[in-house]
DNA sequence: ATTCGCAACGAAAACGTTTTCGTGTTAACA
DNA sequence: TGTTAACACGAAAACGTTTTCGTTGCGAAT
């Protein structure tokens, strides 16, 4: 077992200093060629590469970025982070990965195991927890101490800092006007309780589009799910409360649901109830991930693009950190939903 | 904007030596217990964190293991990172995602990356690029750097290293009996080419449940999929191919899939073929992704129980960084599958 | 003969820790 | 009074780099 060489051990060998041996292999012109040749022959031999951690103590910079997520097992959130280690490879930084599991205590510990120096910045998307309880201090006193953020999908306005969102908001019109051109007289919208910013976002763009087709919003037709726990028996609630959803709209004839669950739970409790899909009820979801494309049938989904967004926001992130001299101003990218038609609807 | 503060920072501040501090810190007997309060209580109040960096330098451990992985928007892969991060954050260690989209190069480049310093050892899964150039040169020369590796699922044997798998044969074999069980005369198999280990493995486990059942294996009925371009219309090609199965076996009574996917797209061919599922044709699959319970009819599969591969993994990486004395001795762990019926069985 | 400039290299500081090994002061003891 | 031991602290090395600032030797110019 050969261990790593070093500057040191290669300079003792070749009887010059270390200072020479740096020199030599960055081709630095105070080197004679002589000497040059012989270091980098000698460090090609022995595989030498210098070490990182040596590295990113002298240049306080690490050229890593932290990531903190709530949930991995999730295809939106796998896909944004393959956005972001696209484009961080690509300018040679890595990419370490925290996650919350959707608690307020996990983020915080992740974010402070990590801005010890770990790392060069944040891109992170918050817990439902921490939206739930409101305490942002982990966010202001990361940026406070000069290390930047980009928030994705679930951020917060009055943070200093940069964010990638989708346009939840005309995403969801898209839908909405869709099932109203499509036909759908009495619509309704499975989304979440509100402190979750993007079911709150959809809600909105639901009524607003409900509004623009002089659609009278009825309470009876929002479904606001908790899904503060997620617990064993989760699905069933879920189920239960759409089947309720059902009952007491037996006209319902198209539904819009702000993720993929709901709207696959949405099509299960349809069938259920005998009704064909498209024909009787249309559906539509939020965020496009394996289940709407591989469902029977298909569902049509507002498509968020979620590879997109990571590398939107490491682009933010790394253009941060390598520009750290200009003035500060952060800005609010939204990245455009698009309507993927499949079966599900008309 | 407050940096982060230091210990020669504080040092200079209180004027004492940077020694003194760091002892104060630590609660080091040969510090007076006046100076000791008072050195904690100022970095208290300046929320006094040590440098992970220039820990890790000093230790030449940086307690973060690296990750290599083909793919991570796939279920089963983010679910063994989820089983990773869980006991490494336990353990103090953070985890590095890198992803080599099943490329050899970007495998080998990642891993260079990540094998200086940057990291105390690697879990990785093998990308289908390297399994079919079997060239595993980068593999060898991080071990014998001294920098251990844990390989899952998609391992090689003549590895010097600790291994966690799951009993594909076993696992294999659970689906076909199951299948036999259920009353399927003419069982086909939806495999991948030979080169990917575990499609090999589990094409052995179906071959030998045939034997056992001393049913004869047919050529015909065994499909063994080219998944080496993963190119556009890859879901149009798959689903011909099955298509072909199935018309060239007209008595096709059972059909075992290697992954989600294909078991999925089975369904779809059967639907298409008017066949009705369990009735006309039982379908099984490998690997329990949200595809498989989410689909209709929910499909029964061979779980893989991913997190706890990551588990496994981890602790086994673990115990090996934090007793390097202990003489080498190498592990491979096996994963028992689990059968979990669910419609698609009889 | 003296100065100058250049080529080629080394010493040392710095990044932020921890730890070993002094060292000076004081109090107790012979 | 002189020795010793405990106490409280500081200096310095080490981890592996890069970079600044010497320093040396030597040929050329004055």
């Amino acid at each position: 077992m050969k261990r790593k060489v070093t500057l040191k051990q290669i300079s003792k060998e070749l009887d010059v200093s270390i200072s020479t041996v740096s020199k030599a292999l960055r081709n630095s012109k105070e080197i004679s060629e002589d000497t040059r040749e012989k270091v980098q022959a000698f460090a090609k031999l022995y595989n030498y590469r210098p070490n990182n951690i040596a590295l990113s103590l002298k240049n306080r910079k690490t050229k890593t970025i932290g990531i903190i997520i709530p949930e991995i097992v999730h295809h939106f959130f796998s896909k944004v982070i393959r956005g972001i280690e696209l484009v961080a490879n690509k300018h040679g930084y890595n990419v370490i990965v925290g996650l919350s599991n959707e608690s307020f205590d996990k983020e915080v510990i992740n974010m402070e195991m990590l801005a010890n120096g770990s790392i060069d910045g944040f891109i992170l998307s918050i817990s439902k927890e921490t939206l739930l309880q409101q305490d942002y201090h982990h966010f202001n006193e990361t940026i406070s101490q000069g290390m930047p953020i980009v928030m994705f999908d679930r951020v917060i306005n009055d943070i200093k800092c940069d964010k990638v969102i989708v346009d939840d908001v005309q995403g969801s019109k898209k839908a909405v006007n869709k099932l109203v051109e499509n036909g759908c007289k009495k619509i309704a919208i499975i989304t979440t309780k509100d402190y979750v910013s993007v079911g709150k976002l959809r809600t909105q763009g639901y009524l607003e589009a409900l509004d623009e087709n002089k659609i009278h919003p009825e309470a009876d037709l929002i479904l606001k799910v908790d899904d503060k726990l997620v617990s064993e028996d989760y699905l069933d609630v879920l189920e239960r409360e759409i089947e309720h959803l059902f009952k007491s709209n037996k006209k319902l004839d198209g539904v819009f649901a702000v993720n993929e669950l709901y709207a696959i739970t949405a099509m299960k409790v349809a069938r259920k109830f005998g009704k064909h899909i498209p024909n009787d009820i249309q559906v539509i979801g939020f965020t496009d991930g394996v289940l709407s494309k591989h469902a029977t049938p298909s569902l049509t989904t507002v498509s968020q693009h979620g590879q997109k967004i990571g590398e939107k926001a490491a682009e933010l992130l790394i253009h941060k950190l390598e520009h750290e001299d200009e003035e500060e101003q952060f800005q609010t990218v939204v990245i455009e939903t698009e309507l993927v038609e499949r079966e599900s609807t008309k």
